[in-house]
DNA sequence: AGTCTTGTTCGACT
DNA sequence: CAGTCGAACAAGAC
Protein backbone atom coordinates (compact mmCIF):
# COMPACT_ATOMS: atom_id res chain seq x y z
CA UNK A 1 0.00 0.00 0.00
CA UNK A 2 0.99 3.79 -0.84
CA UNK A 3 3.27 5.07 1.94
CA UNK A 4 5.67 7.74 2.03
CA UNK A 5 8.09 6.04 -0.02
CA UNK A 6 5.07 4.74 -3.08
CA UNK A 7 3.12 8.63 -2.64
CA UNK A 8 6.89 10.37 -3.27
CA UNK A 9 7.11 8.19 -6.09
CA UNK A 10 3.70 8.97 -7.64
CA UNK A 11 4.35 12.24 -7.29
CA UNK A 12 8.27 12.25 -9.26
CA UNK A 13 5.69 10.17 -11.98
CA UNK A 14 3.27 12.77 -11.88
CA UNK A 15 5.93 15.61 -12.72
CA UNK A 16 7.55 13.21 -15.77
CA UNK A 17 4.43 12.92 -17.15
CA UNK A 18 4.18 16.66 -17.25
CA UNK A 19 1.03 17.34 -15.67
CA UNK A 20 2.61 20.60 -13.95
CA UNK A 21 1.89 23.43 -15.92
CA UNK A 22 -1.25 22.02 -17.31
CA UNK A 23 -5.09 23.14 -17.69
CA UNK A 24 -7.82 21.45 -16.40
CA UNK A 25 -10.28 21.16 -18.99
CA UNK A 26 -13.36 18.81 -17.33
CA UNK A 27 -13.33 16.65 -14.61
CA UNK A 28 -15.55 13.32 -15.07
CA UNK A 29 -16.66 11.40 -11.67
CA UNK A 30 -18.08 7.77 -11.83
CA UNK A 31 -17.85 6.80 -8.30
CA UNK A 32 -19.01 10.61 -5.71
CA UNK A 33 -17.81 9.04 -2.86
CA UNK A 34 -14.31 9.23 -4.48
CA UNK A 35 -14.60 12.64 -3.96
CA UNK A 36 -15.00 14.80 -0.80
CA UNK A 37 -15.96 19.05 -2.30
CA UNK A 38 -17.46 21.39 -0.31
CA UNK A 39 -20.52 21.37 -1.77
CA UNK A 40 -19.97 18.59 -3.97
CA UNK A 41 -21.45 20.30 -6.85
CA UNK A 42 -18.95 22.81 -7.28
CA UNK A 43 -16.44 20.98 -8.49
CA UNK A 44 -16.42 21.92 -11.86
CA UNK A 45 -16.12 25.80 -10.56
CA UNK A 46 -13.17 24.84 -8.40
CA UNK A 47 -11.22 22.91 -11.27
CA UNK A 48 -12.16 23.19 -14.17
CA UNK A 49 -9.87 25.93 -16.25
CA UNK A 50 -7.32 26.39 -13.62
CA UNK A 51 -3.63 25.11 -14.17
CA UNK A 52 -1.94 22.58 -12.21
CA UNK A 53 0.82 24.90 -10.80
CA UNK A 54 2.75 22.26 -8.28
CA UNK A 55 2.52 18.95 -7.56
CA UNK A 56 4.14 17.54 -4.21
CA UNK A 57 3.85 15.34 -1.44
CA UNK A 58 2.56 15.94 2.42
CA UNK A 59 2.56 12.68 4.29
CA UNK A 60 0.50 9.91 2.13
CA UNK A 61 -0.85 12.78 0.16
CA UNK A 62 -0.71 13.76 -3.57
CA UNK A 63 -0.83 17.93 -3.41
CA UNK A 64 -2.10 19.47 -6.53
CA UNK A 65 -1.71 23.32 -5.90
CA UNK A 66 -3.71 24.96 -8.87
CA UNK A 67 -3.40 28.11 -10.45
CA UNK A 68 -5.64 30.70 -9.09
CA UNK A 69 -5.32 29.87 -5.54
CA UNK A 70 -6.94 26.79 -4.87
CA UNK A 71 -5.70 22.89 -4.87
CA UNK A 72 -6.84 19.25 -4.58
CA UNK A 73 -5.52 16.38 -2.79
CA UNK A 74 -5.54 12.69 -3.53
CA UNK A 75 -5.26 9.97 -0.70
CA UNK A 76 -4.53 6.54 -2.18
CA UNK A 77 -5.31 4.80 0.98
CA UNK A 78 -5.10 0.78 0.40
CA UNK A 79 -5.24 -0.01 -3.20
CA UNK A 80 -5.75 3.41 -5.22
CA UNK A 81 -3.53 4.01 -7.82
CA UNK A 82 -3.18 7.13 -10.42
CA UNK A 83 -2.98 6.79 -14.02
CA UNK A 84 -1.87 9.08 -16.87
CA UNK A 85 -3.64 8.18 -19.88
CA UNK A 86 -4.93 9.70 -23.30
CA UNK A 87 -8.32 11.34 -22.49
CA UNK A 88 -9.41 8.28 -25.69
CA UNK A 89 -7.90 5.83 -24.01
CA UNK A 90 -11.32 3.48 -22.91
CA UNK A 91 -12.05 3.56 -18.96
CA UNK A 92 -11.51 0.79 -17.12
CA UNK A 93 -14.62 0.01 -14.33
CA UNK A 94 -12.06 1.07 -11.65
CA UNK A 95 -11.18 4.66 -12.96
CA UNK A 96 -13.44 6.42 -10.68
CA UNK A 97 -12.08 10.11 -11.47
CA UNK A 98 -10.71 11.56 -14.66
CA UNK A 99 -9.81 14.92 -14.75
CA UNK A 100 -8.64 16.04 -18.06
CA UNK A 101 -5.80 18.12 -18.89
CA UNK A 102 -5.17 20.85 -22.01
CA UNK A 103 -2.82 18.08 -23.71
CA UNK A 104 -5.65 16.07 -23.60
CA UNK A 105 -4.28 13.40 -21.38
CA UNK A 106 -6.25 12.42 -18.36
CA UNK A 107 -5.05 11.34 -14.65
CA UNK A 108 -6.66 9.00 -13.51
CA UNK A 109 -7.80 7.44 -10.06
CA UNK A 110 -8.11 4.13 -10.52
CA UNK A 111 -9.18 2.05 -6.96
CA UNK A 112 -10.15 -1.81 -7.45
CA UNK A 113 -11.27 -0.87 -3.13
CA UNK A 114 -13.18 2.70 -3.52
CA UNK A 115 -11.40 3.83 -0.37
CA UNK A 116 -8.65 6.52 -2.00
CA UNK A 117 -10.39 10.03 -1.55
CA UNK A 118 -9.88 13.03 -3.74
CA UNK A 119 -10.02 16.43 -1.69
CA UNK A 120 -11.35 19.68 -3.28
CA UNK A 121 -11.17 22.89 -2.77
CA UNK A 122 -12.33 24.12 0.88
CA UNK A 123 -12.57 20.16 1.79
CA UNK A 124 -8.22 19.88 1.05
CA UNK A 125 -7.74 22.24 4.03
CA UNK A 126 -8.54 20.25 6.66
CA UNK A 127 -6.06 17.18 6.18
CA UNK A 128 -3.76 18.51 5.82
CA UNK A 129 -3.86 20.61 8.58
CA UNK A 130 -4.04 17.26 11.07
CA UNK A 131 -0.58 15.88 9.86
CA UNK A 132 2.24 15.96 12.21
CA UNK A 133 6.49 16.37 11.15
CA UNK A 134 8.01 15.66 7.76
CA UNK A 135 10.32 12.30 8.74
CA UNK A 136 12.72 13.15 6.07
CA UNK A 137 12.90 17.04 6.69
CA UNK A 138 16.48 18.16 7.75
CA UNK A 139 14.63 19.77 10.93
CA UNK A 140 13.26 16.21 12.24
CA UNK A 141 16.02 15.38 14.16
CA UNK A 142 16.36 12.62 16.97
CA UNK A 143 15.49 15.55 19.89
CA UNK A 144 12.31 16.10 18.22
CA UNK A 145 11.37 12.31 18.29
CA UNK A 146 12.47 12.04 21.44
CA UNK A 147 9.89 14.74 22.57
CA UNK A 148 7.28 12.71 20.50
CA UNK A 149 7.51 9.14 22.29
CA UNK A 150 7.50 11.30 25.33
CA UNK A 151 5.06 13.06 24.82
CA UNK A 152 2.68 10.00 24.67
CA UNK A 153 2.03 6.72 26.79
CA UNK A 154 1.16 4.10 24.58
CA UNK A 155 3.03 1.49 22.46
CA UNK A 156 5.51 2.57 20.01
CA UNK A 157 4.18 0.99 16.70
CA UNK A 158 1.00 2.91 17.01
CA UNK A 159 2.74 6.01 17.72
CA UNK A 160 4.61 5.67 14.68
CA UNK A 161 1.82 5.22 12.45
CA UNK A 162 -0.32 7.97 13.96
CA UNK A 163 0.01 10.37 10.89
CA UNK A 164 -0.78 13.65 13.38
CA UNK A 165 2.56 13.43 14.86
CA UNK A 166 4.64 12.14 11.98
CA UNK A 167 3.34 12.03 8.62
CA UNK A 168 3.83 9.40 6.16
CA UNK A 169 4.76 5.57 8.05
CA UNK A 170 2.37 2.84 7.32
CA UNK A 171 2.67 -0.57 8.56
CA UNK A 172 5.27 -1.70 6.47
CA UNK A 173 8.03 1.44 7.13
CA UNK A 174 7.38 1.26 10.44
CA UNK A 175 8.20 -2.43 11.11
CA UNK A 176 11.01 -1.68 9.09
CA UNK A 177 12.46 0.94 11.23
CA UNK A 178 11.34 -0.95 14.61
CA UNK A 179 13.45 -3.94 13.30
CA UNK A 180 16.70 -1.60 12.20
CA UNK A 181 16.85 0.21 15.41
CA UNK A 182 16.33 -3.20 16.98
CA UNK A 183 13.54 -1.96 19.35
CA UNK A 184 10.36 -4.01 20.29
CA UNK A 185 6.93 -2.99 18.42
CA UNK A 186 4.66 -3.13 21.66
CA UNK A 187 7.60 -1.39 23.53
CA UNK A 188 6.02 1.77 25.75
CA UNK A 189 7.02 4.94 23.85
CA UNK A 190 7.83 6.35 26.95
CA UNK A 191 10.28 3.29 28.01
CA UNK A 192 12.57 4.21 25.10
CA UNK A 193 16.00 5.30 26.02
CA UNK A 194 17.56 8.91 24.48
CA UNK A 195 19.69 6.19 22.76
CA UNK A 196 17.27 4.78 21.19
CA UNK A 197 14.68 7.68 19.78
CA UNK A 198 18.20 8.27 18.24
CA UNK A 199 18.66 5.32 16.52
CA UNK A 200 14.83 5.18 15.17
CA UNK A 201 14.65 8.72 13.97
CA UNK A 202 18.15 7.42 11.74
CA UNK A 203 16.45 4.05 11.25
CA UNK A 204 12.82 6.05 9.58
CA UNK A 205 15.11 8.45 7.59
CA UNK A 206 17.05 5.20 6.20
CA UNK A 207 14.18 3.03 5.67
CA UNK A 208 11.96 5.61 4.02
CA UNK A 209 15.13 7.11 2.04
CA UNK A 210 15.56 3.76 0.75
CA UNK A 211 11.85 3.30 -0.24
CA UNK A 212 12.09 6.09 -2.32
CA UNK A 213 15.35 4.87 -3.96
CA UNK A 214 13.63 2.16 -4.93
CA UNK A 215 10.59 3.83 -5.91
CA UNK A 216 8.30 1.95 -3.81
CA UNK A 217 7.22 -1.69 -2.19
CA UNK A 218 5.08 -3.76 -4.48
CA UNK A 219 4.43 -7.37 -3.24
CA UNK A 220 2.86 -9.88 -5.52
CA UNK A 221 0.61 -9.03 -7.93
CA UNK A 222 -2.87 -8.34 -6.07
CA UNK A 223 -5.33 -5.49 -6.37
CA UNK A 224 -4.43 -3.67 -3.29
CA UNK A 225 -0.35 -4.07 -4.95
CA UNK A 226 1.59 -0.34 -5.28
CA UNK A 227 1.96 0.87 -8.65
CA UNK A 228 2.60 4.06 -9.77
CA UNK A 229 1.78 5.79 -13.14
CA UNK A 230 2.29 3.61 -16.24
CA UNK A 231 2.21 0.21 -14.15
CA UNK A 232 5.08 0.33 -12.57
CA UNK A 233 6.63 -1.62 -9.89
CA UNK A 234 8.77 -0.46 -7.11
CA UNK A 235 11.93 -2.63 -6.27
CA UNK A 236 11.81 -2.36 -2.68
CA UNK A 237 9.85 -5.71 -2.46
CA UNK A 238 12.70 -7.63 -2.43
CA UNK A 239 15.17 -5.44 -0.27
CA UNK A 240 12.62 -5.37 3.01
CA UNK A 241 14.25 -6.96 5.74
CA UNK A 242 11.39 -8.20 8.25
CA UNK A 243 7.52 -6.97 6.89
CA UNK A 244 5.98 -10.65 5.26
CA UNK A 245 9.57 -12.16 6.11
CA UNK A 246 8.02 -14.46 8.98
CA UNK A 247 9.03 -17.41 9.51
CA UNK A 248 11.80 -15.99 7.59
CA UNK A 249 15.58 -16.00 9.46
CA UNK A 250 16.60 -12.66 10.54
CA UNK A 251 19.14 -10.65 8.40
CA UNK A 252 21.17 -9.76 11.80
CA UNK A 253 21.16 -13.19 13.91
CA UNK A 254 19.73 -15.51 11.85
CA UNK A 255 16.53 -15.87 14.34
CA UNK A 256 12.95 -17.02 13.15
CA UNK A 257 11.21 -13.59 12.69
CA UNK A 258 7.96 -13.48 13.89
CA UNK A 259 4.44 -12.27 13.63
CA UNK A 260 1.95 -10.97 16.04
CA UNK A 261 -0.97 -8.26 16.53
CA UNK A 262 -0.09 -5.08 17.81
CA UNK A 263 -2.80 -2.30 17.79
CA UNK A 264 -4.81 -4.55 15.12
CA UNK A 265 -2.02 -4.34 12.82
CA UNK A 266 -0.13 -7.38 11.64
CA UNK A 267 3.46 -6.13 13.22
CA UNK A 268 6.81 -8.26 11.61
CA UNK A 269 9.47 -8.26 14.23
CA UNK A 270 12.64 -10.45 15.42
CA UNK A 271 12.13 -11.95 19.13
CA UNK A 272 15.67 -11.82 19.55
CA UNK A 273 17.08 -8.49 18.35
CA UNK A 274 14.57 -6.34 19.00
CA UNK A 275 13.51 -6.42 22.98
C1' DA B 1 -21.93 -18.35 -1.01
C1' DG B 2 -20.46 -16.73 3.23
C1' DT B 3 -16.37 -15.34 5.89
C1' DC B 4 -12.01 -13.27 6.32
C1' DT B 5 -8.53 -9.92 5.24
C1' DT B 6 -6.50 -5.47 4.39
C1' DG B 7 -5.06 0.20 6.00
C1' DT B 8 -6.89 4.29 7.51
C1' DT B 9 -10.00 7.21 9.73
C1' DC B 10 -13.48 8.10 12.79
C1' DG B 11 -16.59 7.52 16.56
C1' DA B 12 -17.62 5.18 20.85
C1' DC B 13 -16.12 3.54 24.99
C1' DT B 14 -12.97 3.13 29.13
C1' DC C 1 -8.23 13.99 28.13
C1' DA C 2 -5.64 10.13 26.49
C1' DG C 3 -5.66 5.81 24.86
C1' DT C 4 -7.91 1.62 23.09
C1' DC C 5 -11.18 -0.78 20.47
C1' DG C 6 -14.22 -1.68 16.82
C1' DA C 7 -16.85 -0.18 12.80
C1' DA C 8 -16.99 1.27 8.21
C1' DC C 9 -15.28 1.50 3.76
C1' DA C 10 -15.27 -2.32 -0.74
C1' DA C 11 -13.91 -6.10 -3.16
C1' DG C 12 -10.90 -9.96 -3.84
C1' DA C 13 -9.28 -14.44 -1.88
C1' DC C 14 -10.43 -18.48 0.01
Amino acid sequence: MPELPEVETVVNDLKAHNVEGQRITAVRIFWPRSVHSLPHRSINATLIGRTIKKVWRRGKYIVFDLEPDTRFLIHLRMSGRIRVVAKSARRDRHEHVCITLKNDTEIRLHDTRKFARVYIGEKAKGPLEKLGREPLAGTFEAADLLAIVRSRSRAIKPLLLDQSLIAGLGNIYTDEALWRAKVHPAKKSTALSTREAAALCRAIKAVLRKGIKYCGTSLGDGDNNFFSLGERRGRNGDRLTVYQRNGQPCLRCGHMIARIIVAQRGTHFCPQCQR
